[in-house]
DNA sequence: TAGTTTAATGCAAACGTTGTCAAAAATCTC
DNA sequence: GAGATTTTTGACAACGTTTGCATTAAACTA
């Protein structure tokens, strides 16, 4: 009760401590211009006082406002929360402040946070994932403050950007599968054409090549990026002639609703199906079986997109793009296909008759 | 090329359009106290020159920053993000901006989370979830700015706050059990004794009670509301003389560990443990089987969160704790325990006798 | 037509900092 | 012990808005 109801400012402190105001916002600032003593009876008022200086007022004279604006589609994705997380433990370690904001892929949305951020003047803008093309990339430029884009899916050579490596890493995935003896592999991407799609299409391909495989395109479905779209894409690459024995999914989300629709059709995964997917998400280890899948360090990624918007800011050099690859994480969800394993298991028998009579025998 | 490199101000537009600072002030809030067709032309000259007001300017001198604070343990979490997206989802429509920060419940991060808010002049602040308890509290309380606690974990007579309704939920979901059959039910908690576990944990005893069941201490196990202290909290409960047949879980996290490690084990759910989480988180849906659960609705109690703290900022009032109902989610992770269904086809072998023989004539 | 409203505009003082410049005080030099 | 430095401080003008008050112009009244 009788909380103070007005803000100190620095004025507030300059009288109490019989000094100006701008002895006070040196001292504050441990400028070395100001006494030792003078500086240590300031700061102890200040601290005593409870006083805080107002953000508001200091970036009107130095215009910084040490605030950074971060544009996502949805913070409800795993895949960009854990992005975001990255970007504001980054953020806040320099003391810069982060400003969500959600554009649900909508355009109208997406005007209205371009000009709040305009207005709020943040040092610089992060945007992740976006779907949205020409829109953010041509109000972006016009803003003057520094841009990086993170798994962006438009080609941007205006602005910076880090980048999953999606080539390398789809082929990892695709080669895993090629690997275990699969020659029909179907690919379940995103049926919005972005970029990550087709070079992670790209990437499959040449793992496809690679292993001498033709490439067929009725093996190549179309989902949403999430479970529903995947199931979907899983029933029309089940409704093949020639099914497909393993898939390599555009995400694990898409994963995620490929295991669930195998569930559903009395599919065993890997035993009839394999599978790898693509994100590495937290739940992704504790699926039943565990997914194998494509790391992508999301929190790091989020780290070195703000570390170089931080350079930017500080008009420091930065690369301008930065490419980190993904990890293949090898779990539980990829076997040999039916017909190979059957192959092994005669050639065994061939092989080692004696062993397997002699274990049949007791 | 030759991109403007100053910002322009309000005086230049003032400047251009012949009229004082004030008047174009006036003109591009929509003040009534300027002349309709001077006004058309300043927004017009505004919007032709991609002016952006200041909002430090601006907040300098009206005392607001339309901007809120919110304060989350990590944003990596799914339930969290949902809550955040919300919260954003409320805040934007209503012409606010929202800071966020991970305070990762360390102290001292918290602590310049704080810092940082209070510089910043939040008009309000919201706190989801958070596991610190006196800290927080008192030092949001020094604040003069309005606070609103989201399912908090410590009581507090001070907030303002949006709480599940963990004894309703709890009880509702083991009820689901008991209604089954079950009779041994475990419950797997979260080890830190919060408020919201001891309340689910009070749910869960009352729901026993009601069907007659006494409650065992030895039933009640302790994770850490994630999947790995869940699945050593499951370990502990099947090592148990009398297992339990179903399990009631503190959140889906924890019921996506059990999961997984009854797979490991080779238990199938619900056949041979029925599972029951909370949260309904997303994935759960898509969880094989599809996890039976009490529905948070995350993203709306964040936009009412963000309701209440608007109230309050705008000097309205509000109440100061709404309680949301979770809904039971049936899907497939529940069933009748064992014996239970043995009785049941004992009965309907000696029931329908005749049925049954006709069946297995054909 | 003069007097009175009413409608539009402008002036200037905030808001709370920072930073330049000048002044004052303390400390060196020789 | 008087200049020359070096520290340390203070005054004051920004920064870009909003807003109370005064002023001017226009439109009514009687």
């Amino acid at each position: 009760m009788g909380s103070p109801v007005k803000r100190l400012s620095i004025k507030d402190i300059a009288k109490t401590a019989h000094v100006s105001n701008s002895t006070v916002s040196r001292a504050l600032r441990n400028s070395p211009l100001v006494n030792r003593e003078t500086g240590d009876l300031i700061r102890r008022i200040a601290e005593d006082a409870g006083y805080r200086p107002s953000a508001a007022a200091r970036s009107l004279v130095t215009r910084r406002t040490h605030t950074i604006g971060v544009v996502v589609t949805t913070i409800s994705d795993p895949f960009v929360a854990d992005v975001v997380s990255g970007i504001e433990d980054a953020a806040e370690a320099q003391g810069f402040s982060v400003f969500l904001a959600n554009s649900h892929a909508e355009p109208a949305r997406e005007k209205r946070v371009v000009r709040s951020f305009e207005e709020r003047r943040v040092d610089g803008i992060i945007v992740t994932s976006s779907r949205v093309g020409s829109l953010h990339v041509s109000m972006l430029s016009q803003m003057e403050v520094p841009v990086v884009l993170l798994n962006n899916q438009h080609d941007n050579e205006a602005a910076h950007s880090v980048m999953i490596d999606n080539h390398g890493g789809s082929f990892a995935a695709t080669q895993h599968l090629t690997g275990h003896g699969h020659r029909r592999i179907g690919y379940i991407g995103d049926r919005f054409g972005y970029q990550s799609d087709s070079e992670r299409l790209a990437g499959y391909r040449a793992a496809l090549e690679a292993a001498g495989i033709e490439f067929d395109e009725a093996l190549v479905a179309r989902g949403d990026g999430k479970p529903e779209g995947a199931r979907e894409a899983l029933g029309q690459l089940l409704s093949l002639a020639r099914k497909p024995t393993g898939i390599f999914c555009y995400n694990d989300m898409s994963a995620l609703g490929v295991m669930h629709e195998a569930g559903k059709r009395g599919l065993r995964v890997p035993e009839d199906l394999s599978l790898v997917g693509f994100d590495d998400l937290y739940i992704s280890q504790y699926l039943n079986p565990p997914l194998t899948t494509v790391r992508q360090p999301m929190a790091g990624m989020g780290r070195m997109a703000t570390e170089t918007l931080l350079r930017l800011i500080a008009r420091e050099p930065a690369p301008p793009v930065v490419t980190v690859r993904g990890e293949l994480i090898v779990r539980e969800s990829v076997c040999a296909p039916r017909v190979v394993r059957a192959q092994a298991r005669s050639a065994r028998a061939g092989a080692g008759g004696a062993r397997a009579s002699a274990r049949s025998e007791r």
